[in-house]
DNA sequence: CGTGGCTCCTGTTAGC
DNA sequence: TGCTAACAGGAGCCAC
């Protein structure tokens, strides 16, 4: 379900509230796609000291160790001092003295893990290797970005899926910023313009931007750790939109299959 | 190494 | 209305 805005705006939905809180009991429910990697017990005493985002994960720093939350395709989190009884897809509750932290995930893709720390043998597997930060200036580079473009020969749209290039643009976002910048989703990376993609590079920064600022979208079922749904599905132009005309041209959206999934395009503004 | 296919799991929806 | 199949916001793992 969530992709990096939707991550992004759970994390400020609840870091600043976590943070300096004191865990008091951990309740583990069915199993996620990783094992927590040490008993639930072991965690309490420990003090949340801030939370933040790499990619889609959440990293959760304690005086003692870090916790991995990856929302997966169905998650959500939410934290507050008065949540009903655990339902049948509640299965990570930690509560502290500021509140409860709980992770809802009907399809249970997603995952808590303890580590030691970043440097932690298993973060270090989920985390290396992972592509530059969209939201971030600093880290997000123009000249990186191109040159990895020009040295893969993938369809765009996997490519920009897989992570490799840059985190956190997920189905959505990615039929969302090709489309913006009027590339194929089967261009071959290394056959994109120069124009095209300084303006892929562009829509991604923009629209990702733009989603977190609205809180994120919410197709299904998406909220915030505070409980509040996105308003971005009113800005889709092409996710979702097949066979309805398109917002610029008015010919019909198209929907094609890439590596299992749907990508939605406009096949007279998307050419190469 | 890069790429593509399969897989995990449950809920919702489309089609008969 | 009821059944079944397809599909859903992710990404690790395996085989080429």
């Amino acid at each position: 379900m969530p992709e990096l805005p939707e991550v992004e705006v759970t994390r400020r939905s609840f870091a600043l509230q976590i943070e300096g809180a004191r865990i008091l009991a951990v309740t583990m429910g069915k199993p996620l796609r990783w094992a927590l990697g040490c008993v639930p017990d072991k965690l309490v005493g420990s003090q949340v000291q801030q939370v933040r985002r790499r990619g889609k994960y959440l990293l959760i720093d304690l005086d003692r160790g870090m916790l991995m939350v990856h929302l997966g395709m169905s998650g959500s989190l939410r934290f507050a001092s008065d949540l009903p009884a655990l339902g049948v897809h509640d299965h990570f509750d930690m509560r502290t003295d500021r509140g409860t932290l709980r992770l809802h995930d009907p399809r249970r893709f997603g995952a808590v893990i303890a580590t030691s720390g970043e440097n932690d043998p298993v973060a270090r597997k989920l985390l290396d290797g992972l592509g530059m930060e969209p939201l971030d200036a600093s880290h997000f580079r123009w000249e990186a970005f191109h040159a990895g473009l020009q040295a893969s020969r993938s369809p765009i749209k996997p490519l920009l899926l897989s992570g490799k290039l840059v985190v956190g643009v997920g189905n959505i976002y990615a039929s969302e910023v090709l489309f913006a910048s009027r590339i194929a989703p089967t261009a071959a990376a290394n056959s994109i313009s120069t124009l095209k993609a300084k303006r892929l590079y562009q829509s991604i920064r923009e629209i990702l931007a733009l989603a977190v600022e609205r809180g994120g979208t919410t197709l299904r079922d998406f909220s915030s750790a505070d409980g509040m749904p996105g308003h971005f599905q009113l800005q889709a132009q092409v996710y979702g939109r097949n066979g309805l005309p398109c917002m610029r041209c008015g010919n019909a959206i198209a929907l094609l299959r890439q590596g299992q999934r749907s990508t939605y395009y406009c096949p007279h503004c998307q050419k190469t």
